[in-house]
DNA sequence: GTCTATACGAAGATAGAC
DNA sequence: GTCTATCTTCGTATAGAC
């Protein structure tokens, strides 16, 4: 098949940022936890590792957004919580292991590019959150705003039950954004 | 003096790693960016880089204890204010490319001692802010429970603004988190 | 498109003089 | 307590056959 093996390598180096960081993911790694070919990394990637961990960042982007796209319509409290069950279900089926792979690049990564696509998936995360609160009736300015509170309140959340190793207090965290959710002035 | 070379050692890796994250923290770097003897480092850690960073977390989180007690006895809003200003302090004084060192090792360490370590920090950090709110005159339920709200919203919105490269997105987050502490139940 | 072998550089750790 | 030189390991990247 035309390009399994690529997506092997980037879903390997999704895993990888999502658990051990942006130098953590070393490509050795790469190649053995999804057997893929070694010596294929650089037909793939001619860009070597930092093209491959491009790659990985904007997949986890797109895949944010489809997900996030089976929420519209439904209402405020629905849409957060459907938000913040993307991040949920990350940490449970790898036992509080695995994070965000692009908070990762943005905390470690030494290239430019990087956090740049770091960002725009960020972004990208906040507009989609925006989109869909003020398409079920909150205000556009209030709609903002608490994407962006929403968004670095389940990053910060999903670090923190990591080093807890404890989906506690990603709940705790995760109630009172479903809480203030409720409560948005709509138009 | 004494331990003045190893204080240089220590505050070098903190600033490392707020910036590159764990494996970014090299230890030429640190010796680079601090003057330290390179040939000094394992006689003031003879456990090499793993204890070095282990004292870089430690501080790290003396440090927030010891900014967060000057705030004994103030209002619940003035409190959580204050606690937002040592991370807002971080992302100004180093143009948004500073975050917090304790996080990074959450994300990217691979010795389950680091981790610990760095969870221990996060425990602290969240049981100074319940002991200062509760103080206050908050219900100690109320307390705990936002202490973790505080802690996490305010971790996430670092990252958020390093991302972008502005404290905008930062003090969304903030300003959020002060107006809730304006309501929090009290005894 | 896949594979092996290898080159190259970097980073952590060590030895031993001063 | 400081310093230099060096060792070892490892990770990325390349070359070139198949």
């Amino acid at each position: 098949m035309a390009h399994n093996t690529r997506e092997k390598m980037v879903e390997g180096a999704i895993e990888l940022l999502a658990t051990k960081g942006f130098q953590g993911t070393l490509l050795t790694d790469v190649i053995e936890a999804t057997g893929a070919p070694r010596g294929s990394i650089y037909h793939h990637f001619p860009g070597g590792k930092d093209e491959m961990i491009a790659a990985a960042v904007d997949l986890t982007g797109r895949r944010y957004v489809e997900w996030m796209d089976t929420f519209v319509g439904a209402k405020p409290e629905m849409i957060v919580g459907g938000f913040l069950q993307f991040w949920r279900h990350t940490l449970i089926r790898s036992d509080m292991k695995a994070g965000c792979p692009v908070l990762a690049i943005t905390v470690s990564a030494d290239v430019d590019e990087l956090i740049d696509r770091a960002r725009a998936v960020f972004r990208a995360s906040r507009a989609k959150l925006t989109e869909l609160l003020s398409g079920s009736g909150v205000t556009v300015d209030a709609a903002a705003k608490f994407a962006t509170i929403a968004v670095a309140s389940a990053e910060g959340a999903v670090v923190l039950a990591r080093a807890e190793r404890s989906i506690e207090v990603f709940d705790i965290v995760a109630d009172n954004l479903v809480d203030q959710a409720r409560t948005l002035p709509t138009n």
